[in-house]
DNA sequence: TGAACTCATCGAAATTTGTCATGTGCGTGT
DNA sequence: ACACGCACATGACAAATTTCGATGAGTTCA
């Protein structure tokens, strides 16, 4: 609110009352509310803003006018205590009643049904899961929306990713690769694993089972395999089945999730360096900036139930 | 939200895109909100904008920022027909909760205690009902508060808040002097009452009953006396037990409210014309920028509880 | 028809919000 | 003790948004 009208009749008051008109037009803006919510989900200033979409500052700045207009501190600011004050807990829970009315307010009375195209690259493994009853129940619920899928392999999705050819795609990252704006869905262990019959010796290299070009961690083996010399390519497959028997043909040494790990399987870590774990994410391109692919990773991301244990992004 | 990072992203995207963006942004402002419950309340935009203290066409500019927000109509625009549409009457609702949640956050949260002090006028009658029961909670509630009360006669305490010496006052006007800013407590008929056995004269003058000098509607009943020669002024007395009376003692005529009619009193109209009626208003000085006073007054309103059927102002 | 009233729109001024650059404080490792 | 990295605060200013005053358009009433 920034009236000059009421401010005519200031003229000659004194600094008390310059004071209490600042009390007077104290309001809490949405956003600002949507930002500690943010701080409280992130775990910080920085974190929340990348999120939002803004700078450090000014959800910093965001913050510091709730302050003024409440006249309290919200954030603890001391290190090694809370992040938030009692107050700032007390409008936390404002912001959350506050926000959920606001937004529930913009759905229902939104006249725009979402309508549009979503793009959208998945993996073999994971098109062959709960998703495809999530995108059946979406398309019932948003008829207006086109989704078309791509099966890929991730490396191939992450390069449609970048020039553009696919809204968003559910691939296979390292935990460490995982960026701020990814939805991590969940993480999976990778393990070297063999058949018990398999002798390691214990010099030369070892027999390894791999998966194709397309394979993302494949290049991951292969570089720390020409590194120590360790690792000689005797077996090639696109497929996790076909890895998996060769496995247990005692053929060699394979690299595989959980999912994939069964029967007689070993794990080993016989002169093998420890893989890095995995995540699924949820990655959007750069230029993705469609109310109905929103929509539709909420679908996903709360489907899929994290139950809000993991964070969202590194 | 005015961020610029997001938009980076989005040169050479056709509109389409430049259109979804704007949706992707759509937030609804509190004093927008604010602003739609004073239309309801005040009967129009021009009204509402009196009362918030902003010009008619920030009002209309906030009501279109919201219809743009949520993509439909919230004010009927044709004439005669309702003046706010059905996803405007829903909205209604939704904000009614909203700033309900935003002032209590403001008001819970808020460290600055009330202080200060007012200075109000009361009437001789409204000083002897609930109001000081309202005031008794008012100060346990703000011990810092100062309220200091003076009961004078309407016409009195009127003259002393053009003065400045009152911050506000609870006083009567006839109807049609309400003035947008004045909070409508209720509202009381006046009637011409005479004793049943008082036989009125087809001619000459009427024997009235009036109230002294300060009485503010006297002036009124002198006026249209002495326009049409129809009174004659046959008792003066300064309250309402005398008239009362005097009336019963068949002296006269005499100018009652609802509430001072009792026992055998009649109603009568005959050779006078109808009285006007009179409202309890609070009204306010124009210096009276004051958060206790503000607190004050809507506990007031709340109290005597108009259940929101009448209008608050003209 | 003219007057009064209400609301919408335009151009520009006023205000608010966000960015960038920099400062400050804290924790960790050498 | 010092250097570095990280997180947040602050200042100056640009960008975006809101408000104002003037005016236009529409409606109602006498």
């Amino acid at each position: 609110m920034t009236g000059v009208v009421r401010d005519k009749f200031l003229s000659g008051e004194n600094d008390t009352d310059i004071v209490m008109n600042e009390l007077n037009s104290r309001r809490l803006e949405i956003d600002a509310l949507r930002a500690l919510s943010a701080i409280r989900q992130h775990g910080g200033i920085t974190r929340a803003a990348v999120a939002l979409g803004l700078s450090q500052s000014a959800v910093s700045h965001k913050i510091k006018r709730l302050e003024i207009s409440l006249d309290c501190e919200l954030l603890g600011r001391k290190s090694g205590g809370p992040m938030f004050t009692a107050a700032g807990e007390d409008l936390l829970d404002y912001a959350g009643r506050i926000l959920g009315l606001h937004d529930e307010a913009l759905l229902s009375l939104s006249k725009t049904p979402l309508a549009g195209r979503i793009a959208l690259g998945l993996t073999e493994d994971t098109a062959c899961t709960d998703l495809a009853r999530i995108f059946g129940r979406f398309r019932r619920l948003h008829p207006n929306v086109a989704v078309r899928t791509k099966v890929r392999m991730s490396l191939v999705l992450r390069a449609m990713l970048e020039r553009g050819e696919l809204d968003a795609a559910i691939v296979q990252v390292f935990s460490h690769e995982v960026r701020p704006k990814d939805v991590v869905l969940y993480r999976e262990d990778l393990h070297w694993v063999k058949h018990p019959e398999l002798m390691i010796r214990h010099d030369g290299p070892i027999p390894f089972l791999s998966f194709d070009d397309e394979c993302f961690y494949r290049q991951w083996a292969l570089d720390i395999g020409q590194e120590d010399a360790v690792l000689e390519t005797v077996f090639e497959c696109s497929s996790a089945a076909g890895i998996v028997s060769a496995v247990n043909a005692t053929m060699g040494v394979a690299l595989l999730s959980d999912r994939h790990i069964r029967g007689e399987m070993q794990i080993t870590t016989d002169r093998l360096p420890p893989p890095p774990s995995l995540a699924y994410v949820v990655r959007r391109a750069r230029k993705s900036r469609n109310p109905a692919l929103d929509c539709l990773v909420r679908e996903i991301e709360s489907d899929i139930g994290r139950q809000g244990g993991l964070a969202l992004a590194g």
